[in-house]
DNA sequence: ACCACAACCTGGCCGC
DNA sequence: TGCGGCCAGGTTGTGG
């Protein structure tokens, strides 16, 4: 479920409630989300931390901890942080209950995709992600350099997370129609020019979605319960049939890479 | 190295 | 109402 703009939202509205929070106690009904290290030392080595900050790496949440140590989440499909004062019940899919001085966060997750870690060296759990698309770090050129490589559809590289992290199946859409560039295009076939123009279109819909705070479905809550915005403004993404922003024409649905794909068919060639 | 695809889960929706 | 089939915002392992 969540993308770039979406657990950013997540992290930054998670962290007036946890920062400076002790971790008072753990309850984990459902261990397989564990990851790593093993259940046990999971607990172990969380219970009793402070938390001294909320950072994001693509799609991962990383809580930093004092004594050192990071708990990292990867909410994957349907993944949700839920902040209560209260102790309310947890309910069925509440896989992991975290208890802090003053309210709980609840880790929901119908699917049961998504992941926890706790680790001391975070590039053990994040560093195969390829470059923030927001940082300075990230430029044409580089993309450039790495797309002439690839001979696979566009938007099937711009979901590979070692090429660009955190980019899923809605921005990718987006961008590349903001983009003016077809889905099915091959990485290698891009010119200098569309690469500039798709580098500057992912930038401006991640922007413009985090101000909206993200875009909100059926599943993806802030820890809050506030929604997003941004599916107001989607282009392309899940409008098959309805008429493109730009020409009017009806939009296009396909597959690629096993993913639903939306695409205007005169202004992406 | 690269790429396509199944697998991991559950629930919602649609058609019969 | 019930059942089968398909779909869902992500990632990983397998096999070609």
């Amino acid at each position: 479920m969540p993308e770039l703009p979406e657990v950013e939202t997540i992290r930054r509205e998670l962290i007036p409630l946890v920062v400076g929070k002790k971790v008072q106690e753990i309850t984990l009904f459902w261990p397989a989300v564990v990851a790593r290290p093993t259940p046990d030392l999971f607990l172990q080595k969380a219970i009793g931390a402070q938390i001294k900050g909320v950072e994001r790496r693509g799609k991962y949440l990383l809580w930093r901890l004092t004594p050192e140590g990071y708990l990292i989440v990867h909410l994957r499909m349907t993944g949700q942080l839920q902040w209560y004062s209260a102790s309310p019940p947890p309910d069925k899919h509440t896989h992991l209950l975290i208890h802090l001085d003053d309210g709980q966060i609840h880790y929901r997750d119908v699917r049961k995709f998504g992941r926890w870690y706790w680790t001391t060296d975070p590039t053990e759990v994040v560093g195969h992600l390829g470059p923030e698309p927001l940082s300075s770090e990230w430029t044409a050129e580089e993309f450039a350099r790495t797309l002439s490589r690839r001979r696979a559809p566009i938007k099937a590289l711009l979901l590979d997370q070692r090429l660009v992290a955190g980019l899923g199946n809605i921005y990718a859409d987006e961008a590349l129609f903001v983009a003016g560039i077809h889905p099915l295009r091959a990485g290698n076939t891009l010119s200098l020019r569309e690469i500039e123009q798709l580098h500057r279109a992912i930038r401006a819909v991640l922007e413009e979605a985090l101000r909206a705070g993200g875009s909100t479905f059926s599943t993806y809550q802030r820890p809050n319960a506030q929604k997003g915005t941004y599916q107001q403004q989607h282009r392309v993404f899940r409008r098959t049939g309805r008429p493109c922003p730009v020409c009017g024409t009806p939009i296009e649905h396909t597959r690629v890479a096993g993913r639903s794909t939306h695409f205007c068919p005169r202004c992406q060639r």
